[in-house]
Parts: C-alpha cells; sequence; structure tokens
DNA sequence: TATGAATGAGATTTCATTCAT
DNA sequence: AATGAATGAAATCTCATTCAT
C-alpha cells in the first residue's frame, strides 16, 4: 500500500530517469530553473555555482540532480525555452520590401523583440558568454544571434544598391538591434523603449531605404 | 653590488615582485603573453589553463607565477595592451559634421578598426566574455566596446531629426561596428574586408545624413 | 520547506557557510579536530599536510573544507578549545597570601594543570610552534604563556623581597610550571606525576616565601 | 693567464664542494649567515625563504648555494655557532654545593647567560621553533635546553630533601633560567638585566638551599 | 665568483556530482 | 521526493633548488 503523497502526475516535466513528474516534482523543477536565470544573471554562466541555484531556490543538490544530469543539462533546458521564444518571433516578422510597405509591422515587431530581451536578457546574456567560451550547449547547433539572423534573411529584402552588400548589411542590422536591446536590458544604456524603439526603427529605414 | 651576469635590463617589463627583467626574462613574458592571446582564442577565457598556456609556451608553472601573479593578471596585462590601442584608434578618429566632409577619413578609420580587429579579436573576445561573467578585469573601468564609445561620442555629432535620440544612435552605429567587426573576425560572417567596410560605410552615412 | 531527513541538527558546530549540522557532520568534524591534534603532535605543525589529517581521519579533502575554511582555520578551532580550558583552570586558582595558607589548594590546582597538559600538550606544543613562527593564530590575542600569566599575577600575591621583583617572579615561576609540564608531556623528563607536582611545590614554596 | 679576482684563500671558511674560500667568498658566505639571524628573527624559521635571506643580503639564490648545499644547511651552520658557545657557557659553570659557596660566580655566570641570550636569542628561538616542528637539525643531538641541562647537571648537587627530585628540579630550574631570559629577549618581559638577574638568583637560591 | 631565470614536485583549495538516509 | 554529507579529480599557486650565462 504505497503512499501517493507527491500527488498526480504532471504532463511535459521529466525527471532525470524520464519519470513523469508529479505536482510537487514539478514544481520544484519549474523554481530550480527560473530561479537559476536570476543568479546567472547576477553572477555570470561561469561564476554561478550548483550551490548558489539551489540555495536560491530553497532546494538541495540532490533535489538538483534529481532533474538535471547536469548544470549544463539545466542551462540547456534554460536556453531552449528562450530558443523556442526567439523562433516564434522570427516567424512573425513581417515581409518587408519597399519605403514605406510594412513600416507599422516593423515598429510592432521591434517592440515584441524589446519585449522579448526585457524577459529574457540574461538568459541571453549566459548564452553568449557559454558561445564566447566555446561551449557547445547540447542542443542548439545556432547562436542566440543565429537564429535571429536566420530567419530574417530570408524575410527582408535589401535593394542591391552599390556598395551594400545584402547579407552583411542584413547581419549588421541585426547585430546592431540584438546587441542594442541587449545592452538596453543590462542597463548599460540608459533610454526609454520608446526612444530606443524610434531610433532603431530611423536607421534601419535609413539603410535599407536610402 | 651585483654584476650584470644575466645580461642587460629591459625597460618597460617587470616580474611580479617589480624586479626589473634582462633580455632573457623580457621575452619569456613576452612570449607567455603573445600565446596566450592564441590559447584563450582557440579554448575560451574560462576553459583556459595556467597548463595550456605554459605548455604552448614550452614554459612552466613556476615560470608563469614569476611575470604573473595569477591567470587574471596575465589577462589583464594582455587587455591593457589592447585597451591602449584602442584608445589610440580612438584618438585618431576624424570630426564628421557633414554628409561629404570627412567621408574619406571616416573610411580610412573605419579600415584601421578593422585591421584592430583582425590583430586582437580574440583578446577582445575573450575581454567580452570577462564582462559577461562579471569579472572586473582589475585595471579597466571600461569595457570593450565602453573605451570606443566614450570616445567616439565625443566625435561624431549626429544630426538632430524627429525619431532619432544622437546618444543611442551613436550608440548603436558603434555597437553595429564592433560587433560585425568582431563577428568577422571569429569567422561567423564571411565577407572580405572591403565588403565589409563599404556596406559599414553605407549604414552608418545613411544612418548620420540620411 | 525542507524535511529532516539528514538527522537533526546538532547546536554548536557549524560548517564554513554557518549551515548548522546534522549529527552526522557534527562527528565529522570533530572526528577531524581530534584527529588533528595527533598529527600536528606526531609531524609537528607545519609539517602537516591537509592529506596527513583527512587520511588519518579517513575522510577527504572536500570533507575537510567542508568544516574548515583552512589548515590555519582548524589549527584556530583547536586552539580555542585549549584556550578556553586554560581560562577556566585559570579561574579556578585558589589566593595564595602566606606560607600554609592555600598549600593544599595549590597543590589541587597544580596537579589540574598536569592533567591539562596530559591531556593538551600536543596541542600546545603546536600553538608554540605557531607563536614563534610569528603566525597569529586568528583569534587568539594571547599564547599559551600569557594566558596563565594573565590570571595568575592577579591571584598571587608574592611577597616583596630584596631583590626579588614580584611581576618577574611570577612570570619566572609560571614559566617553570608551564615548561616543566610541557617537557614531561612530550616525554623529555622522565617523571612520575607526583614526583613532577611535589618538586615544583617545594620551589614554588621555597620562592614566595623564604 | 687567470686573473685572481677574488684575491687569496681564506682559513675555516668552506664552499658546498669543498673549495677553500678566498676572501671575497668568505665575505659573502659570512653576510649570508649573519642576515639570515636577523631575518629568521623576523619572520620565524618556517616563514622565511630563501629569498627573503638573499634580498637582505643582497645576494642571489644561485650564490646561496655556492656556499649551502640547502637551508636547512645554512641554518645547521648557524645554531652550529650558538650551540658552541652555549657549551663554552656550560664549561664556566662554577661547582655549587652550599649556601653562600659559590654565589658570586654564579651571579656573574647567569650574567654571561643573559649576555649570551641577547646576542643570540633569535637563533635559540628559531632553533626552539625547529624542535618543535620535529625537525631534527643535521648534526645537532642535543636541542637548546639539553645543551644546558647536561652540564649543569654534572655542576650543580642540589640537596636532597624530601619531596624534592633533584633531577627534575635541576631541569625546572634551568628551564625557568632559559625560558625567561628567552622571553625578555624577545621583549615579551619588560625588566632590565640586573632585576632579571637578582630575580633569578633569589628564586634560584630558595629553591637550592631553603 | 656571481647572477637571476627556469624548473617541477608538491601543497592548498574548489566544486560538480554521488550517495546514504 | 528531498536532503546535505561526502567525494576526488582537477585546478591554482609556492618555493627550494638547478642551470645557463
Amino acid at each position: 500500500m504505497p503512499t501517493d503523497a507527491a500527488g498526480p502526475a504532471v504532463a511535459g516535466a521529466e525527471a532525470v530517469d524520464g519519470r513523469v513528474l508529479s505536482r510537487r516534482g514539478a514544481r520544484t523543477r519549474a523554481r530550480l530553473l527560473d530561479v537559476s536565470a536570476d543568479v546567472f544573471a547576477a553572477k555570470g554562466l561561469h561564476s554561478t555555482r550548483v550551490d548558489d541555484i539551489v540555495a536560491a531556490a530553497a532546494s538541495s543538490h540532490g533535489t538538483f540532480y534529481l532533474y538535471f544530469s547536469s548544470k549544463e543539462d539545466l542551462f540547456d533546458q534554460l536556453v531552449t525555452q528562450v530558443s523556442t521564444e526567439i523562433q516564434s518571433l522570427v516567424d512573425t516578422l513581417p515581409t518587408i520590401t519597399g519605403a514605406t510597405r510594412g513600416r507599422a509591422a516593423l515598429r510592432t515587431w521591434l517592440g515584441d523583440l524589446a519585449d522579448l530581451y526585457e524577459r529574457r536578457g540574461p538568459v541571453i546574456a549566459a548564452w553568449t558568454e557559454a558561445e564566447l567560451s566555446g561551449e557547445r550547449t547540447g542542443r542548439h547547433g545556432d547562436d542566440a544571434l543565429g537564429s535571429l539572423v536566420g530567419g530574417i534573411l530570408e524575410q527582408v529584402r535589401v535593394p542591391k544598391r552599390s556598395g551594400l552588400d545584402p547579407a552583411v548589411a542584413s547581419l549588421a542590422l541585426v547585430i546592431m538591434v540584438e546587441r542594442v536591446n541587449y545592452y538596453a536590458t543590462t542597463g548599460r544604456v540608459k533610454v526609454t523603449r520608446d526612444e530606443l524603439i524610434d531610433t532603431l526603427m530611423e536607421i534601419v529605414e535609413a539603410a535599407l531605404f536610402a
């Protein structure tokens, strides 16, 4: 007569051994994921110890390894979440062909991107750090930028202009948008959301359709 | 009282204890600094062990700590070199006021920047990694970008235009130039030097003087 | 939120991070402290390696640093124990004013001191070694002797006598008692406990009340 | 035609390889010995690095090992000097048999001992530290105390008295004299030379001939 | 004779991961 | 499901001694 104190199973959340998690387990796992983003933000990816994460989550080492096979595994799962969000965003990018066409849509889209960075900036920062360290995050062939650039290149038709390589220009603009958002997130650029978006819009438009 | 059997002193190269180095010592120290840049480039800042550096320099642990008090100390000295070079570059930035004024000078300057990144890209990458890790490199109040942006803001007068915040625009363009060079260096953007510079010129000009 | 699976907490025993220890942890920590006294006795303070201690305690490096932040920290805690015991002993020193007054009490006290040295001689030896090395044990303003002399000076009224400085005489006698016990402990003087105490009594009495 | 810049040989001072030293070599060797005593006094035996010694002597590592086969070798030679002086002193100890017999001679002798400690206290301290560390100084079967006690036991006839073991009493008094001088040397006892000697005389006499 | 750069064995310390409870 | 004590491989750093000049 086993007692089932742990409650009913919860879909979509697995333990390391593949077991489906009870409500309590799923909550613990989610807590570890959530606080780890904050800890990474505060201390950086490499300076973060498993100890820091479990302390912040009021959990324990043993529990940590119940849900994640390694520190890298947890990080991978964090990145997977963000990667998915980035992909969704890319999928909504409007087709931009000419000067005024799609202008409003682009502006909205830049706003969505800013929102994403506001929510996920720290994870993206940690992700970038991992790339710079030369660490392959288990499942992600792409880096944070690559996810954006890849999709965008297909949507934006930069007009041929003397001296302007469309591929490079696209990349340059994406990098700019990405990094400015990133720096805005980390507080290194003091600017309101609207100023940010307006200025980026101006530059992108000028560059594309000068 | 000591005779100078070990060869003449070399200016500007010190051991950890402040002793001025002989030619041989200065050469060893320089070799450690040089190869460490390569090793950092190959393995990333955090994954690089003192072991890796001394092996690459065909030296030993003991020797390493003769010239650098820690791995971080060596990195600081590496960054100091690059930081100085960046500052020199910023000091040569032409004043840019109008459409065609200074156009040629700006182009030359972008070329110099590209050259700097070609030589020092890996160190800058490691520097960026250190910043992302939240590690303060001992002596550098600024980050890699800050060094550039700080000086540039004073030289470039972005014209007021509706919707374009001059400070943000400057930062955005610098970030773009910096990161595109960085990605070009690390081989993630396939582009010739001239295409790179041309495209950046186009964007910068369009943005500034649309 | 955490359940208490690891056993009940034990008062007065802390890990390096301030966590209160479970019974098992407290036992491990105590074992490390206990065996370290033996190892210090056998090899001397400076020749003792953390390796030696954890091997003797059948533990591991990792565990050691769970309870002590460094070898010096462990030694400090060892000294703290003994320092406390010495202080307790000093507090029980009878007031000695005249020839026969307090004679029995003094004898008992000398016996207690001998007992202390029998138990703690090795730690006191290591402590002395640390003092000679010029190392300040973190928390102890006093040296081993100072702990004794300080308290004793207040209890013993050495009569003024021509040529006999009371302060120096007290110190001299304490040093004698302390060191003779110390040498007896380390086996460099072959003498029974009673012979030791009798002889010390004779000398102290003769000196004080000749 | 070899130049003989080093000057004529000096008797009694050898290099490690047995070569007889020139005047210059002998001077260097003596300088190293002299300053090492000061350095040991300042930093303690174990905290003293070869680096500290050669820096204080304005010499070099290479030179050090020209004259001493190891750090321990230098220390041994230092101790040998002091050991010889102690032995000389013991040899002059007057025979003490009764109350007034030899009183003046004993007083003089205590003064000589005080002088010895004034000069050699730091070396004796380092020697004691070595003993506590369990290190055998190469050539010295005895410790600093043993050198004194051994000779003294033969010269002093402590009268049999109930409760006073002659051997223990001798040792106790020697320890006392030795340690009080030692503490006076290291500045832990503030007392003039004469007060020191007077007080020790009083105690020794009272104890021996009460 | 003197120098000081170079060495490497060995010490301390960290921390991701495992395991007994 | 949760705990936290225990582990040990791997990293950093020290310093007595050797060696080329």
